[in-house]
RNA sequence: GGUGAGUUGGCGGAGAGGCUACGCAGCGGACUGCAAAUCCGUGUACACCGGUUCGAAUCCGGUACUCACCUCCA
């Protein structure tokens, strides 16, 4: 069996994992919520986390894995975008999150079939997280104030040993108008009262809804149970999320160890700088995908990178990632894929290395080694029969009548070759790649594919 | 102000006290009417200043710069 290291943000060190059940390794990730589409950043966690669910299962069984994500479908930013948009917010809800499954699937995560994989919604546990509340107070970690309930911080020692920070720092640097009614300011809201426009549910503290980082405690402890393997996120969730979802599960049982390996990936960029609207470099995943970014470009890049460097989103990698993957899928075309060779496991079993996986990727595709590619790259959920769309177009995609003209001056081409007027023939291939059309004299004869991304696709009048 | 991450060749990006990372681009060559694809060969590197060591890109100290988090955020 092999050996996986992780690196533990509690210890911030890479250490040897050891599940505390091999026959039911459990794993939980902080999912979306859902109240808009996915951007690209979303992306990167969905798919880091997914390739360590791959490696998991490869190591200890696909039936010996359990993996939760949330969704997080109560919040307030889902409620003021619902009354922008003036739906109701369960119509926002399930159709954001199926855009998020759509557009996750597009890059290779998709879980419909999977019956070790859980998607709690947090209204569905509004009762868990009330007994967490209600047993939080009997245990005087949290407090009844102004109809909130708020998790007192000075009531849990360990508090801020995610972080690293000091509960004197984070006071010294909140930025946070402090609520009144909070007897240390740095306590949290574990539930807050809804007016009648709001959607709430009955409490022992009147109607209302919970704060988000109970949703996850809650969740967590019903599916996993109160010590489980792992906890994965972004880095921005280690404060506070992070740190209150120990808080409050650690209060709840300590006799449990809640999360032991906690796993955060670093931030996403783009063109080197944080992705933000106001700075128009802000884009979703479906963005990419309308402008014929294939998922799978897209999860390679994501992939280029380790997960604990913030990494940069350019189109160039992009382009480089297509080229490596047509060059792959060339490689690996009709070819069943072995068993996963050792040095791409190894690779991942190093802290989930993606990077080292991909270049013993690069030395098996040299070596032309196509079974050991495959396998090896499907362990990375790529080359996927599933993501292969954009290799091999289907043919009755494209206008038949485009298709005539197309081979109208192929035929043209191929007289001005037997007359061996290159001088036309050449010109001849300048016109069609001019509309992204590439013409490939082969030993099978000429050969010609449409690339969808040419920035003149589509302006199919310039053939005329 | 506090916390953390980082600075590797033209670009991307691993590694980690002595051994070619790898990919893209470049250059040379094979193949080709020319291209494309493919194949073969090839150069360039570890921010700066000190220290430890037989030996440091890798360890230690300092400096500079970059980024993120400390507020909803993946």
């Amino acid at each position: 069996m092999n050996t996986i290291k992780l690196t533990n943000s509690k210890t911030r060190q890479k250490e040897f994992f050891t599940p505390i059940n091999s026959c039911n390794v459990r794993m939980y990730v902080c999912g979306p919520t859902v109240y808009d589409r996915a951007h690209i950043g979303n992306a990167r966690p969905v798919v880091v986390f997914d390739v360590l669910y791959r490696l998991l299962r490869y190591v200890y069984g696909s039936r010996h894995v359990s993996y939760v994500r949330n969704i997080t479908d109560i919040d307030d930013k889902i409620i003021d975008r619902a009354v922008q948009a003036g739906i109701e917010i369960d119509e926002l809800t399930s159709k954001t999150l199926n855009w998020f499954h759509e557009d996750m699937a597009a890059l290779g995560v998709d879980y419909r079939n999977d019956p070790q994989f859980f998607e709690p919604r947090a209204t569905e546990y509004i009762s868990e997280m009330l007994a967490m509340i209600e047993e939080l107070i009997k245990r005087r970690h949290a407090y009844v104030a102004k109809q909130h309930v708020l998790f007192s911080v000075e009531s849990f020692q360990d508090y801020g040993s995610l972080s690293g920070r000091s509960t004197e720092d984070m006071i010294a640097g909140a930025r946070v108008e402090v609520a009144p009614f909070k007897q240390n300011s740095m306590d949290f809201v574990l539930w807050k009262p809804s007016n009648n426009d709001q959607p709430g549910w009955e409490s022992p503290w009147g109607r209302g809804r919970p704060g988000w980082h109970i949703e996850c405690s809650a969740m967590s402890h019903a599916l996993l149970g109160e010590t489980f393997d792992i906890h994965g996120g972004g880095s921005d969730l280690i404060f506070p999320h992070h740190e209150n979802e120990i808080a409050q599960s650690r209060c709840f049982c300590p006799k449990g160890d809640f999360a032991r390996y906690w796993l955060h990936n670093e931030m996403l960029q783009v063109d080197g700088k944080k992705m933000a609207k106001s700075v128009g470099n802000f884009f979703t995943v479906r963005d990419l995908l309308n402008q014929s970014v294939p998922g799978e470009v897209i999860r390679f890049v994501l992939l280029s990178t380790h997960y604990r460097k913030p990494m940069n989103w350019t189109k160039k990698k992009a382009d480089e990632a297509m080229m490596t993957l047509r060059k792959w899928r060339n490689l690996t075309s009709g070819i069943k894929e072995g068993r996963p060779p050792e040095n791409v496991v190894n690779a991942l079993a190093d802290d989930l290395n993606t990077s080292r996986a991909v270049a013993e990727l690069h030395r098996l595709a040299a070596v032309q080694d196509g079974p050991s590619l495959k396998a090896g790259a499907m362990l990375l959920g790529l080359l996927h029969d599933n993501l292969g769309h954009w290799y091999a177009p289907k043919s009755n995609d494209i206008d038949e009548i485009l298709v005539e003209r197309i081979e109208f001056w192929i035929n043209q081409r191929n007289l001005a070759k037997i007359e061996k007027n290159y001088a036309r023939a050449d010109a001849i291939r300048h016109k069609l790649s001019a509309v992204g059309v590439a013409v490939l004299d082969t030993v099978d004869g000429v050969k010609w594919a449409i690339n969808p991304a040419h920035e003149n696709s589509g302006k199919w009048e310039l053939l005329e």
